[in-house]
DNA sequence: TCTGGGGTCCTAGGACCC
DNA sequence: TCTGGGGTCCTAGGACCC
């Protein structure tokens, strides 16, 4: 059996509550850069504002109902998200961080315990502990624990908690009332061709010949269908598993036109995704670099290009990586473009021990040894105390949008909430 | 005027090998 | 008229997730 715990409105609710007075008010919060609403609190869906919406399609009814945004603040919701885990594991040890607010529970070592009553006290501990509410849903695989998760935030159950009914006739009716693009991992596309072939409902797409299913989707599509039959064909992914991929991109406040300015910007993805890779252990043995225009806007000359280039020996050392970012940079940028968009991708990741190279010319036990003055300054000092001047001092002309954003209550001391 | 960022997996097709 | 069989590796693109 799983459990999958996931935070109701997640972001909306970390900004509730350091700012109580917030409750029942309808809330959203916006993606980098103010552009789009990536959260929403249930009073602002109600209101009708859609997941992804550009907020200037809605600057109207955020106006009429005096709806409250706020940029994003990912220094806040990390660390709610870190003490929500942590209160999780007090209970159970066997974890998934699925997101950032999302996290599977292993049930099988509590076989014969009461599931339910389980998951009900770890929801409110939870909420006692961090204040933010969660819903649970259980089930015998994660997909199904996922329908239930979702049923559990739909409807009024006891503590948010939903189990999936062993009774095969309940079973039958909770998966017929479920249509199938709600099933996790069937996007619109594939609803659509689901459709196409006569399936409609959860119910419907347990039922098929798993075979049928990957010959019109793909296996992984298979294994939903299987698992929506009780089949488990996925278990927990402890933290074992390492990251292959490690992408810093932003798009910019201000149209670019000035390759001093990229080069600041790719600089900067470069140092982030470096102090990123380190903090995991990581070295990288490849490197992207890509730039682009901006796609919505007809009207003007594109230009979306992306460069790689092999890492050697793998490295995680920050003047290696902006060094490299920007040689591909370079090659990539174009005059007289108007650019919205810049990004780094490291990859070919290795964890642990790194091959050292007969070749290179760097020192690099010096290397890590600066590597680890840099971070230890900029972890006590705040982060971005010490940084490599390629990043610029001056990044008005570029950096991102962040009009309304909270404090970071828990993770800066100068900007701990206050009580009168 | 304004339109997010960060991931994973699978598949088909091309290039190459013997 | 007729043009093999079997394999690996890489990449781009498409789908999905939050």
């Amino acid at each position: 059996m799983y459990a999958l715990a996931d935070c109701n409105n997640f972001y909306a609710n970390c900004e509730r509550i350091f700012e109580p007075s917030l409750t029942r008010r309808p809330i959203i919060v916006l993606s980098n850069n103010d552009g789009c609403v990536v959260a929403r609190s249930q009073e602002a869906k109600l209101l009708g504002i859609q997941m992804g919406q550009p907020v200037f399609q809605c600057r109207d009814v955020i106006k009429a109902n005096n709806i409250v945004v706020r940029s994003s603040n990912y220094a806040l919701y990390e660390d709610m998200s870190r003490r929500v885990i942590n209160s999780i594991l007090h209970y159970v040890p066997d974890v998934e961080i699925y997101s950032i607010d999302e996290v599977f529970c292993d049930l099988n070592p509590m076989a014969g315990r009461d599931l339910d009553q389980l998951c009900r006290t770890i929801r409110k501990s939870v909420l006692q502990w961090t204040g933010v509410p969660i819903s649970v849903g259980i089930g015998p695989t994660k997909t199904l624990a996922k329908l239930a998760n979702r049923i559990a935030k739909k409807g009024s159950f006891v503590d948010s908690t939903y189990s999936f009914p062993n009774k095969d006739e309940d079973r039958k009716s909770v998966l017929s009332s479920c249509p199938v693009d709600e099933v996790w991992g069937i996007g619109s596309r594939w609803s659509k061709r689901l459709n196409g072939i006569g399936i409609r409902t959860a119910l419907e797409l347990s039922l098929a010949r798993p075979e049928d299913i990957r010959r019109h989707l793909n296996a992984t599509a298979m294994q939903t269908a299987i698992e929506l039959s009780g089949i488990a064909c996925q278990g927990i992914e402890d933290g074992g598993i390492q990251r292959k991929t490690l992408v810093r991109s932003c798009s910019f406040g201000k149209v670019v036109d000035q390759w001093w300015d990229m080069s600041q910007a790719i600089a900067s993805h470069a140092v982030r995704a470096a102090e990123k890779l380190r903090g995991e252990g990581g070295a990288a043995g490849r490197i992207s670099v890509f730039i682009q225009t901006n796609r919505f806007r007809e009207d003007l000359r594109q230009h979306n290009a992306s460069a790689s280039a092999r890492l050697l020996p793998s490295t995680s050392v920050t003047p290696v990586i902006v060094e490299e970012a920007l040689r591909l940079g370079r090659q990539l940028w174009k005059p007289n473009y108007a650019y919205k968009k810049s990004g780094v991708m490291l990859s070919e990741m290795t964890f642990g021990q790194v091959q050292g190279s007969l070749f290179s010319d760097r020192n690099s036990e010096q290397d890590v040894r600066l590597m680890q003055v840099m971070d230890q300054i900029n972890m006590k000092m705040g982060s971005g105390t010490l940084y490599p001047a390629a990043q610029g001092v001056d990044r008005s002309s570029w950096s991102m949008r962040r009009s309304h954003c909270s404090p970071r209550y828990t993770t800066r001391w100068e900007e701990l909430p206050r009580t009168v």
